[in-house]
DNA sequence: TCGCTTTTCCAAAGCGCTTTGGATTTCGGC
DNA sequence: GCCGAAATCCAAAGCGCTTTGGAAAAGCGA
């Protein structure tokens, strides 16, 4: 509990509404006055209070975050801590707080209409969209700005978003594959009502079929991205009478465990076998170096964030900016996990 | 935007007065009326205000996290995500709201200052304490409850906080090792400006010293927990003299780094090479099974988010209450990554 | 029915800020 | 030295809620 305006007038012998002109940059004010009234701010540390703040504005100043669980496998996934480090590097800067709230996925609906209802914020980001999500008409009509991160089909209402070319990147991924002579590739996905692993999805049987390549369902899992999920991916998919030469991974920590996989198997990547992944380039999973030690698919997931927030921003400060999108581009980086088709 | 109460009001024909007591359970209001009044809010969608209440009240209702980036390294705890995912739903439940700050580690102590002046937040959460963590002293001068996840030393102040019995853990693990007759044993460390870090690596030495083997300089490292950090700490030491047979790692990032240096190397874990390691328990790195992958010292850090929320909560409503405190234990269970040492 | 206690409701002030609509002072131009 | 315009400042209302201090209505025993 710091200085109020009030006392802090009274201290100057001013009204409140000259300190509080004064520190905000309004005209009307004598540039003496003002330097008087920054000092004397300064000084008693005063800081005006948020709330009363955005009560006499009607702007919160804040913009709300929604992460879901998954209920069933209550995994959160590891991208959320870099894309909101990101985010919030450039809300602290505009002078915005960031307001998280942690649900079931279940109940996510209700969390945004209570969330905004009640007037604690300016605009929403929405993460982990599925292929068709019900969230983008519900925040539509709730009539509030809103970004989503990744994106969504079947679906009226125009909204923004921020997305890395999924389908482009796995479509790259599967040539790359095809070109050193894979003709076997495996894809190991994330749960495919999610919009980004059902795009990767797309982009990999594209790929495939201008190949002349028919789909094989035994070479085509999906499920959380987890280590050991990637592990058993491996192991088992070696048993097959025809296994895949190629795997595409769609995470680093699923990457992971198909190496440990093939590991476990006597196999060497790159020689053996060969993976591509990928890497949302998370500070304490660097794929990087002379030779990343994985082929992947690279894009900053905490760029993707900083992007993002600026986007909100923007929406929220000009709400008839209309909607705003931007499609991020993968770059293919070559590491050790890729090798032309053993034969 | 919702209704305010006062249009609530006006609809049934009430004062704000009555309304506001009826739908916040006061008793010297008719229970008819309160029905009535119930049913209309939640027909209308009315949702108090959060701000307008919080500032009618002086309470929050918001709990603050600030999340210190290592400015050097870019680094976010991924320990994070799950620690939040805990505690936010302890928060939900309470009709607390998070508000997060991610920072650098340099600014943090002002980020602190600004958020409890604005009067945003009712408590305050610190996170990765140092050993001697000058934010104790400037959040007990701040006289705003707050909790930090882990502890510190060196500090006045008496403080609330709930952590993991690193030192207990570590000289477990270390024992453990001790036992299975290995004598070279490596500790592959966070950095040990960190409380937990420099806890650890007491217990270790502890272990050691209580064996009569001195603390081999060469065997001792500590860095930001990344894979490629375990990877080379593998590999270089293996090419030591007098290679350590056993590995203690502060991760399970770092753990697999570890497992991947070996693996190159052509040594298999368990057999030619002992690793026991922390296991925070991420959801998206189950360390289980019938037999889990890796001998570890385990505690979930998500259930240390619901915990150290609940003791926050209740510092907040109840200021007197005193310092409270929370050691949690770690089990430590067998996995295939420890065997007796190779001789 | 009267006087008293309870019950049930409300008017108004206030939380800390912004902002509208003046009031007062200062200043340039003649 | 006088006048209108520009420069400075301020009083007061209002944001949406809670809460104090009554007032009116209802219930009760006699």
């Amino acid at each position: 509990m710091g200085v109020t305006l009030k006392q802090l007038a009274a201290s100057l012998g001013l009204s409140p509404t000259t300190v509080s002109r004064a520190l905000n940059g309004f005209p009307e004010v004598n540039a003496t006055t003002r330097a008087r009234v920054r000092d004397a701010a300064l000084k008693a540390n005063y800081h005006p209070n948020t709330r009363a703040k955005s009560l006499a504005t009607g702007r919160a100043q804040a913009i709300g975050h929604v992460i879901p669980v998954s209920t069933s496998h209550e995994i959160v996934n590891p991208i959320f801590a870099d894309f909101i480090a990101g985010a919030g590097e450039v809300y602290s800067r505009s002078g915005y707080e960031m307001i998280l709230r942690v649900v079931a996925d279940a109940d996510e609906a209700s969390a945004y209409g209570n969330l905004i209802a009640r007037g604690a914020v300016d605009g929403v980001m929405v993460h982990g969209p599925r292929v068709h999500d019900p969230r983008v008409d519900l925040l539509a009509g709730l009539k509030i700005p809103f970004l989503i991160h990744g994106r969504t089909s079947n679906v009226n209402a125009p909204y923004s978003w921020l997305d890395i070319n999924n389908h482009r990147s796995f479509h790259r991924a599967t040539q790359f594959l095809l070109d050193f002579g894979h003709r076997r590739i495996a894809l190991i996905n994330g749960l495919e009502d999610m919009d980004f692993a059902s795009r990767r999805r797309n982009g990999y049987l594209e790929a495939l079929a201008s190949a002349g390549i028919a789909p094989d369902p035994l070479l085509m899992r999906q499920a959380e991205m987890t280590e050991p999920y990637g592990y058993r991916a491996a192991q088992e998919m070696m048993q097959l009478p025809d296994p895949p030469t190629a795997y595409l991974a769609s995470s680093m920590i699923v990457a992971y465990g198909l190496r440990r996989g093939f590991s476990d198997l006597g196999l060497k990547l790159g020689r053996d076998v060969s993976v591509v992944t990928h890497d949302d380039e998370l500070s304490y999973l660097p794929n990087d170096g002379d030779v990343p030690m994985f082929t992947a698919t690279q894009s900053s997931v905490r760029e993707a964030g900083r992007r993002a927030a600026r986007m909100l921003l923007q929406l929220v400060t000009d709400p008839d900016c209309g909607p705003l999108s931007e499609l991020m581009e993968t770059s293919l980086v070559l590491g050790a996990s890729t090798g032309p088709a053993a034969r």
